[in-house]
DNA sequence: GAACCGGTTCGAACCGGTTC
DNA sequence: GAACCGGTTCGAACCGGTTC
């Protein structure tokens, strides 16, 4: 239902505003309020039962924590932070020393009706979001005039584009509230930053690309190729931070289930997002506390104009202890290598499931459902004529589905399952058939009978 | 169906993409992510993608080896990884450095509007690509005129290509990703490089090549002659990498199960691929941790235009515990002898299997299945008819075989599911067909009805 | 589909085996092997074996680990075997070597054709299975004579009798293997013990108990008062271990999931059982490393026959990560206080879930409906005639199910599946039944047709 | 409490090595 | 080379926690 929700509200906006490129702001900012399901209890409780596990017996100590929330989790966590900070590739250094001057100067952070204490804001912020806010939206004037350095650089964009709509400083909707969360709204960059799911996968029971919500559905533990173009490459690094779309849930990590976070090795188990074919052990990262997934960018191959990233889900979407139904978002910001700075962010949609073509139709035709009647031949509108003057045949996806009595409810009311000995099933279809014709005749032509209509039949 | 669908879909690019030769990219790109069958929880446990994150080479130990994470495992594959960082392979080293050295010399590479500053390009690859990059497609006026060497460059072909298309920047549907995958594009690069499965074997039952898939099957240890061409016979080798198709497989490596690698020699033991003629122990090494076949090109004999080169795989596509059923293809590079840098690229699609004509039969048929329409028998032909005139029933096939409501996809629209008695089967038929018949009458030739319809039959 | 099956069994039995009070053995014997429906894999990766046969405390390492039986694995368990069995709790130890003693004098014991020798029954064990299994099953002269002990001592059971059948020797269909794995079955032993569900519980959405499974529905979290019932108030104690149903779970502990235990306080985490009005620190122990609920046997106050116990459970049936939807029920059994030897057993079936109401409805109504034959009306008394007299339609329920085949082997060869609106369905109906008639007709009294019989209509 | 959602189950079809 | 057979895949149905 919620799902649902989300994609009407998206198909609204498909209606009601019609796409908008350039310096425009309607990405998938619709997306940033959708979520309902969450279940927040459940995430505080993560914390507390490793302190329960931790005293008990052994295999508790050693349990990879999953949870944020605790003070023991806290501190380890801050020691692992203070580790990484100690031996930490130059441009964090430098975004964090970075932000933390910018902060220094701003003591109070107002946003969107939330104030941000300085140290809310930026003590130990390596996320660069404040400086990425300040560029978006603030008029700081010790930045560069950053507006012009991404609003229209737009591209065409012959792939699937995964979020390939450009930020506008105009209208800040569900902003990216405080230096602990990242933004969530794409932002191509001086170097037009993007990423995109390559089209033709032919297995798309592992995983699938809906086009109309702009959303990857797979399955977890498949990899996933993701394309990154650039219009420059240059030294860089991207990290991938997985978000909750749903701004009550922003502030929390999005992290695997014990279960599944178990099946990581130790590096990695807080990470729901794993990367392969990088060295491991600079890849799982921790920015602001929050699990990352940091990989250098690499030129693509010889005579290809993308690289591309292979990547992969740990947990599910749906997963209890994880994410727990709450949908998330994929962070991919582009770093400059040099001075660590933000210089392009895209965010993927997506949805880690267990029937990911199912889902995907469900979820697209929840999306498209109310939007139109999407009748377009004779017998659709035959079918149209009944449905409208009464009972008839169920309407009708155009689109190849998967056969889900569920997504067109009456069906299974306007239907049954009627046993029919083998010999009788074409005079049963054709009685149905006439039955249907005559029902149509009945009502609209019903002068085309030759004989009086009885019932008894 | 999951190959069916593969097949589907390459179907319709024969049929919907013309074939283009030269520099566009429409060869094996959409097989690049066909595979569904796969199994998950074995692939979980194979030993590739662990290998890859953690660097072993020792898969003999650590493939299938189910409990993977726990702290020895750990331990004992970070030494190994040590271990082979310490000692990498000669030839991986010379490759990279002189990438390196050629990259020092190209700041910065364009690539299809993509410019890549030498240190992204670079570092730490292994796999040449960087260097082919910048021979290709760069626009650096440093560089040698690169465009010439790969636009237009297209030779003829006479015999079946095994995978003779060129490479355009303009699409990619799965491009390889980074530095430790490999690209599976064909490039035939300034000199045309081109290799191909000889036409007119007789014994088909040892291997056979299918030019609707341009495919090469063939029975493990029987060896197949290839043949090498290029437009100009340089100093260079040929490195032929096996590299599953899929990309969730992509990281990992290709290699023998268990026993069938035992049966090769110590050098060669985790090497699918092996070569006659040739030298054994310059032959079978590593590149990136992956095993790869090097061998020199050699010009052809006096009076032939193809050098040809002998090849078999020692091990079946289907192996448990080595391909595991996923599908794989050979990446055959072409490398400069004195830079080391690629030059060229060709992929082979290939299954090793027992029954070759079998199997290429069974998937040439699936792929063309679609295409055609199956219609038999009347009734089924007045349902074409009806499905082309307008809306009717569609087919319904008496075969018992999966249903498939991708392939027909209006049928859940106007369907229900009735059990019918066997005995009565042929008449329900039969009804059904006088019904559609009768529509169609009604549609286009109301004339012919000699009693106006009613529902009383 | 498996549930259906099981409770298929379960009702065959009912029907096939009139219930028998007293000496023989038919309470939850069919139940021993029932499940189908649990994941394979998962209960492989589930912590608690591996915990268990491991022994290391590095949960997060090991959980999911899949490969558990190399050299080293099985090494860290008789470490861990020896660690426990250094520091075992004192009853435990009690019993345990009450028993070895026991076994001293029996070297080998024969059950079911199973050999076991005495190093395989009693080593370790803690549970006492073996006591009893000589008990019940034995001949052994050396024992007191047990069959006097348990066999006609049946007192009525005014209330819902939560499992109140006796135990005979005479069939062992299942039993309780090894020392590991405590005994499943009931036996009220020389008390009479008996532990039963109220009856008149007004909250059906809290808990709920079906009379036909002998099964209680409960709610997390939710305490149900169970009754315990004893001819004479001894001094002794109540243990409630919790117990897979199915053989292949048997040995794995039922404890909660990660979720779930953490709620737990430190003593109790591992704990899927809980009780209210006892003393925490003596309530939640370990028996044979499996969690068990140990309370003290309080007689019931004046005028009461029965003394209550509040038990509730913290984690669900399904819950992933813990029992993962495989059925487990309570082993309650009583042990003498001063000597800790077992005399008593009752076994309680139950699941935990979220609407108790609603999933013991459904189970209660797969259970009867194999049973009766529903053909209710006309038709299906029709369809019954035909298909004993020959070939016909098979029988039809309304209700929406899942199409069972093995149940009406013939169906699928015999009927096929025909869309039909749902408005004509009863017409369509009606045409089959016509069909069906007049097949009949056309057996049994042609001599009714008014016209010759033609095929060709 | 009914509907929904999404992980799981189940049996038919498929695939491919093996046998006849 | 056709048939066999057994592991794998696939989609519909199911189940049960969650939402409305």
């Amino acid at each position: 239902m919620a799902d649902v929700q989300r994609l009407l509200n998206q198909e609204n906006r498909v209606i009601t505003e019609p796409r908008q490129k350039g310096n425009t702001m309607n990405g998938n900012q619709q997306d940033l309020e959708p979520m309902l399901d969450d279940v927040d209890y459940q995430q505080l409780l993560r914390g507390d039962s490793l302190l329960t596990r931790i005293g008990s017996s052994n295999f508790a100590s050693l349990i990879e924590a999953p949870a944020p929330f605790n003070a023991e989790n806290r501190e380890s966590r801050h020691q692992e932070l203070h580790q990484l900070e100690q031996q930490p590739p130059q441009e964090q250094q430098a975004v964090s020393n970075m932000q933390f001057n910018d902060l220094s100067m701003n003591n109070v952070c107002m946003v969107n009706n939330d104030v941000l204490t300085s140290a809310d804001c930026g003590l130990n912020d390596s996320w660069g979001n404040l400086g990425q806010l300040v560029e978006n939206y603030s008029t700081d004037p010790l930045l560069l005039n950053p507006t012009q350095e991404y609003s229209p650089v737009v591209v065409p964009q012959p792939q699937v584009p995964a979020g390939s709509r450009d930020v506008s400083t105009s209208f800040i909707p569900d902003s990216p509230p405080n230096s602990q969360v990242p933004s969530i709204q794409n932002w191509p960059g001086q170097y037009d930053f993007q990423i995109s799911v390559p089209v033709g996968n032919k297995d798309q029971n592992k995983w699938c690309y809906s086009a109309i919500q702009e959303k990857l559905y797979l399955i977890k533990h498949v990899t996933i190729p993701l394309d990154v173009k650039l219009l420059q490459w240059l030294d860089a690094y991207i990290t991938i931070t997985p978000v909750f779309k749903a701004s009550r849930n922003r502030v929390h990590h999005v992290m695997p289930c014990f279960n599944c976070s178990t099946k990581n090795s130790v590096a990695s188990s807080d990470h729901i997002v794993m990367v392969e074919g990088q060295d491991c052990e600079y890849t799982y990262k921790y920015a602001d506390k929050r699990p990352v997934v940091t990989l250098p960018l690499h030129p693509p191959p010889p005579g290809e104009a993308a690289s591309t990233l292979l990547l992969k889900l740990v947990c599910l979407t749906s997963c209890n202890g994880g994410p727990n139904r709450r949908p998330f978002s994929l962070v991919f910001t582009l770093h400059n290598n040099s001075s660590g700075s933000e210089i392009g962010r895209q965010v993927l949609d997506l949805k880690c499931c267990q029937c990911p073509s199912r889902d995907m139709l469900n979820e697209d035709k929840a999306v498209q459902k109310p939007t139109q009647s999407t009748s377009t031949d004779i017998s659709n509108r035959l079918m149209e004529v009944l449905k409208r003057s009464g009972p008839a045949v169920t309407s009708t996806s155009e689109k190849k589905k998967r056969f889900t009595i569920k997504l067109e409810p009456e069906t299974d009311r306007r239907y049954q399952n009627v046993p029919v000995p083998v010999e009788y099933v074409p005079k049963v279809k054709g009685h149905v058939n006439s039955l249907i014709a005559a029902e149509y005749i009945r009502r609209n032509q019903p002068c085309l009978f030759l004989f009086p209509e009885d019932e008894s039949q």
